[in-house]
DNA sequence: ACCTGAACACCGTTCAAGT
DNA sequence: ACCTGAACACCGTTCAAGT
C-alpha cells in the first residue's frame, strides 16, 4: 500500500494552499504525491469528488459554545486555507460536515435563523478572501492603508450581531 | 467592423446559461461567434475579464424601492442565468455594479446592514443554484417532492426579514 | 490494491500575419 | 480594427497493463 485516500486529500489541500483553487489541478495533486495522474483515479472518482472531501477537512474541526462562537470558527477555518471558502460553499449542497455545523445553529437559533447565519458566513469569507488576493497583487484603487483582515474580522461580527438581534426581535 | 465587446459578453451569457460556467470556455464563447479563440483577445485581454463583463450585465437592471425589494432584484437577477449567482460573488471583489446596489442598500439601513444583506443575499443565491442543479440531476436524500424554487423563495425573505429586524434593534 | 504509460478530447493565451 | 492559423504549455479522464 502506497499512497491511502487521507494521503490524497492531504496533499491535495497542500496544493490548494500553495497555488489556489484555480491551479489546484488533479495533475498537480498526484506530482505532490510523485504519481501518475491516473493514479489519483483508484482513490476518487472525479475531481468533484476530491473537492468535497476537502470541504470536509476544512470544516472537520469547526466548534464553539454559542451561535456566533460557531460562525466565527467556521469562518476562521475556511480562512486558514487559500480559497477555502469556495471550496467549502460550492462543495456544502452535498457534503454535510457544513450541514451539522447547520444543525447545531438550528438547536440554539431555530431553522431559519442558522441558514441566515451560514449562508452571510460563506459570503462573508468568500468576498474576505477575495478581497484579501486583491490587497496581496496591490489592486485595490485608493485603500493601499496596511492589512484589512482586522477590519474584514470586525464587520463581520457586526453583521452577526444583526442577525442574532434580529432572530432575538422574531 | 465585425464583432464587438458587447457581442462578445453577450454570447458568452448565451454559452453560460447553455452550459454552465464549467464549460463556459473562451473556445466555446469563440465558436458561438464564429470566430477563432484568438480573436476574442481582441476585445478582452483574459478570461477574467469577461467574467466581470457578464457579472456587470447580469447585475445591470437590479432595482427596487425598499432594501428588500432590491435584495430581492438582485438575487433574482443572479437567478436568472444558470450559475449566475456565482459568476457574480466571485467577480464582485473589483467590479463595482455590485457595490452600486450595496450604496443604495447602506443609504436605507447602514454600512453594516447593507453588507449583511448583501453577503446573505450572495450566499443564499449560490446554495439556491447549487440545490436547484442538485434537483435537477435528482441527487438529493429523501427530498424528492416537486420543484424546491418556492420553499427557497420563503427561506430567502425569512431571512432578510431577520436582518432588517437586527437593523432596527441595532 | 495501487500504480504506470499512453492516449483522447479538451483548455487559456501568444504571436505573427492577413484584410 | 478585427480576424486567422499555428503553436505552447497545460487540463480531466479512461483504459489496458503491470506488481
Amino acid at each position: 500500500m502506497r499512497n491511502t485516500l487521507a494521503d490524497v486529500v492531504d496533499a491535495a489541500l497542500r496544493v490548494l494552499d500553495a497555488h489556489g483553487l484555480e491551479f489546484c489541478s488533479m495533475r498537480r495533486v498526484a506530482a505532490a504525491l510523485e504519481v501518475q495522474p491516473s493514479a489519483l483515479y483508484h482513490h476518487v472518482p472525479n475531481k468533484q469528488t476530491l473537492l468535497a472531501l476537502m470541504a470536509d477537512e476544512i470544516v472537520r474541526h469547526v466548534s464553539g459554545g454559542d451561535a456566533a462562537m460557531l460562525c466565527r470558527s467556521l469562518r476562521l477555518a475556511m480562512l486558514m486555507i487559500r480559497d477555502g471558502a469556495d471550496v467549502v460553499a460550492t462543495a456544502s449542497a452535498f457534503r454535510l460536515g457544513v450541514s451539522d455545523v447547520e444543525a447545531r445553529l438550528a438547536e440554539m437559533v431555530g431553522a431559519d435563523g442558522a441558514r441566515t447565519l451560514l449562508l452571510y458566513t460563506f459570503g462573508h469569507a468568500q468576498a474576505t478572501q477575495t478581497q484579501m488576493q486583491a490587497h496581496a497583487i496591490g489592486a485595490l484603487p485608493g485603500s493601499e492603508r496596511g492589512d484589512p483582515a482586522g477590519e474584514l474580522t470586525k464587520g463581520f461580527d457586526r453583521g452577526i450581531a444583526i442577525i442574532l438581534a434580529g432572530v432575538g426581535a422574531v
